[in-house]
DNA sequence: CGGACTTACGAAAACGGTTTCGTGTTGACA
DNA sequence: TGTCAACACGAAACCGTTTTCGTAAGTCCG
């Protein structure tokens, strides 16, 4: 790399001391005009600028947050890094962004060589091999350093720490309120097996809602769809009723019941 | 934060320099094996972890590599993210992301703080508005001041540095020449109007391999797809040929033909 | 006994900045 | 003429580490 130009050259070049040179090119009134002029100006002419890496080191902080996502090729990943971007960005941060690839090792790795000065604070979402194997001693340790860690998405309550999580139970609520406030009165369920933790939430939303107008949760209109079998036929029962609203826990579940009440007719979403 | 353990304050506890407590902690030789035992063991017990910050100022190097992109909720660029994350993993560096939006303002800011010493190289795609007003002046200040560039699919012969881009003539080419190979006599292309680049650039791979092959290139089984209009109707006409290969400069629109091949009962890929 | 060589450590410079605290020179004022 | 403040600048410490070099003490050998 070519000798980059740094407040030192600028100081022995123009013959006066760096904190000098400091002070001129931040306008210190500690300067007189001439010398902040001719300072100025040749760093303007040589293009200088202030070394971060020094800047990080002298101020203790490095503008940066660090995110460590176990994937990335995926929308919802993506569209979070892009979120945490943007509104870093807004504050003056940066972002810098590893991916665990789902792997215990590789985001214990992450971890530690982000949490040595690198960055001013983390936000992860943990890899499934960790959530399996348990062991969260590596985001205790960064706790106990307190240095500022956030969870999203996938997160345990063994970490002390804040979290943003996706409101599941909240959501299945309001959409099935939404239906309900539309009209209906007789609201399917289409979901997974109970033990997918998005869905079972989203069902106790959709049963608080149902609760709170007075109306009993039928065992016939909820589905729990087994996907190693036909999904049309799975759903075909609770068409035979006579529901006015269908809840889907995700958008491959909704498109399908689309689908299939598309084909045989049915006016969505009027009826 | 809590007061961190740095190399000083190892010293301090333990009564001799910081010059002995680095070499201890690397195990060099000038160390009495005394000494190193309870340095190590100090550093240790405390979690003592070297500040990357004064590492890479000190080593001039931030093992860090800068990556601007216009956009991520795109597949094509988060899998970009997820290849250079990955590669660069293995040769121990990490990432920085940014995002330019596609906005010239924002790609210019993100290379003035990248380029201050916080990586020790680029990797970038330039957003659309540069691509537009063709101001490359950040990109060539850059390249006069030795920081290694590399532009990534959308690149432009104005800035002298490494370049990576699909290989639409070639990928055109091959895609084509396998048919020939596989026995196809009589190839379709299904494309899209000439102007859009890619698939003007694979037209050209396949109009290079008939040519090699001694094949007269015929309009009528050239179709330019018009996404306004009903795609099977546009490529009805090639499938009344006796043609025995359809080359499609995209998978939308080969998955299309599959799909409509099929529909008409034909065996794909042996027909 | 004296010179050479090892051992085990510390001092200081360096990376590139910022900032606090002098300090020498003016000029004003009593 | 002596005092004091303002002005303009420099010295040095500091952030956390590495590394070169110096050196005191001990060992070995002739």
């Amino acid at each position: 790399m070519k000798q980059k130009i740094t407040i030192k050259t600028i100081a022995k070049e123009l013959g006066v001391s760096t904190s000098t040179v400091s002070k001129a090119l931040k306008d210190s009134h500690e300067i007189s005009e001439e010398t902040k002029q001719k300072i100025q100006a040749y760093a303007n002419l040589y293009n200088y600028k202030p070394n971060n890496l020094a800047l990080q080191l002298r101020n203790q902080k490095t503008k940066l947050i660090g995110v460590i996502l176990p994937q990335i090729v995926h929308h919802f990943f993506s569209t979070i890094i892009k979120g945490i971007e943007e509104v870093a960005n807004e504050k003056g941060y940066h972002i810098m962004v590893c991916f665990s690839n789902e792997s215990y090792k590789k985001e214990y790795e992450n971890l530690r060589v982000l949490s040595n000065g690198s960055v001013d604070g983390l936000i992860v979402s943990i890899a499934n091999e960790t959530l399996e194997n348990k062991d969260f001693s590596h985001f205790k340790d960064l706790v106990s350093e307190e240095i500022p860690l956030v969870l999203i998405d996938r997160v345990v309550s063994e970490i002390m720490c804040d979290k943003v999580v996706v409101d599941d139970v909240g959501g299945g609520y309001k959409a099935t309120d939404y239906l309900f406030r539309h009209g209906c009165k007789k609201i399917a369920l289409v979901t997974t097996p109970n033990h997918v933790s998005v869905s079972a939430l989203r069902r106790q939303g959709y049963e608080k809602a149902l609760i709170e107008n007075y109306i009993k949760s039928e065992s016939s209109l909820i589905v729990e769809i087994d996907d190693e079998k036909d999904f049309n036929e799975q759903i075909a029962h609770i068409f035979e009723q006579d529901i006015d609203g269908i809840l889907a826990v995700n958008e491959i579940y909704a498109a399908k019941c689309i689908r299939y009440a598309k084909e045989r007719e049915f006016d969505v979403p009027n009826d």
